[in-house]
DNA sequence: ATACTATATTCAGAAACTTGAATATAGGTA
DNA sequence: TACCTATATTCAAGTTTCTGAATATAGTAT
């Protein structure tokens, strides 16, 4: 479907040359995270970044893992870094994830909640 | 005009994410080449090379230097081809420039006809 | 000046990408 | 079973990218 190398590295490129994605990947650096996660750290729709988690899985960048109703992604090759970071050298500009909304207590992930002090499964006696 | 970060770079791997882009900056990696160069070793017409040098100059990715006529362009930020190495990484593949026209001797550039044996300027005496 | 050579620009139709809106699905829970 | 929650898919319109064809320009040599 491809032909040349340089066919393949132009489609992995087209992959990860936007915005969101990037700002994904970025997210994704930490380790897996779930989609409510983004969610809230980007401040975008869920559909939206549906959609673009299903172009980076696409690709063979991410994979997921259900957790209950969490699906938690993953980067599978974690040489993608790499390439971002010498992207960093050469645009002269190093991305900053937005401040997750930890500090406000409103990203609904268990992954969070858990951070954040609050219990994963609460156990409440009637 | 690109706001974040992650603009700025998504700019920049929109740039580079195309074959042909790919190959000339693989040429370019030996060292200043004119577009004529560039005409024989891609087999693309001259116009359309033009064009995506048009693209990498914009993004000040490389730029030119005149020799009589011909036009020597290079690679202003070697940084990019640590990106392209890496990416060799993440998609397994190693890309290889075309065989040079060298071989049957029709690369009309100055620089290969000096090699080729060729002189650079040729004093005929009739 | 004239002609030639190397390279650049303009234009336009087709293809691909982007993204919002609406909706669907799959798993979990009561 | 029925419902809820987290996530995925479909659709479509707007925008950008791609690339061929034709043409323009700038420098050089005569």
């Amino acid at each position: 479907m491809d032909a040349s190398a340089y066919e393949t590295q132009s489609n992995l490129l087209k992959t990860i040359s936007h915005p969101t994605r990037l700002s994904i990947l970025a997210i994704l650096r930490d380790g897996e995270q779930c989609v409510c996660h983004m969610e809230a750290t980007l401040s975008l729709r869920q559909a939206y970044i549906s959609q673009q988690l299903m172009t980076l899985k696409d690709a063979g960048l991410i994979e997921a893992r259900r957790d209950g109703l969490n699906l938690y992604y993953r980067v599978t090759k974690p040489e993608i870094f790499d390439v971002l970071d010498t992207l960093n050298a050469v645009t002269g500009v190093t991305p900053k994830l937005p401040k997750h909304k930890h500090a406000n207590g409103d990203c609904p992930c268990p992954k969070c909640n858990v951070k954040s002090g609050k219990a994963l499964i609460q156990i409440t006696n009637p």
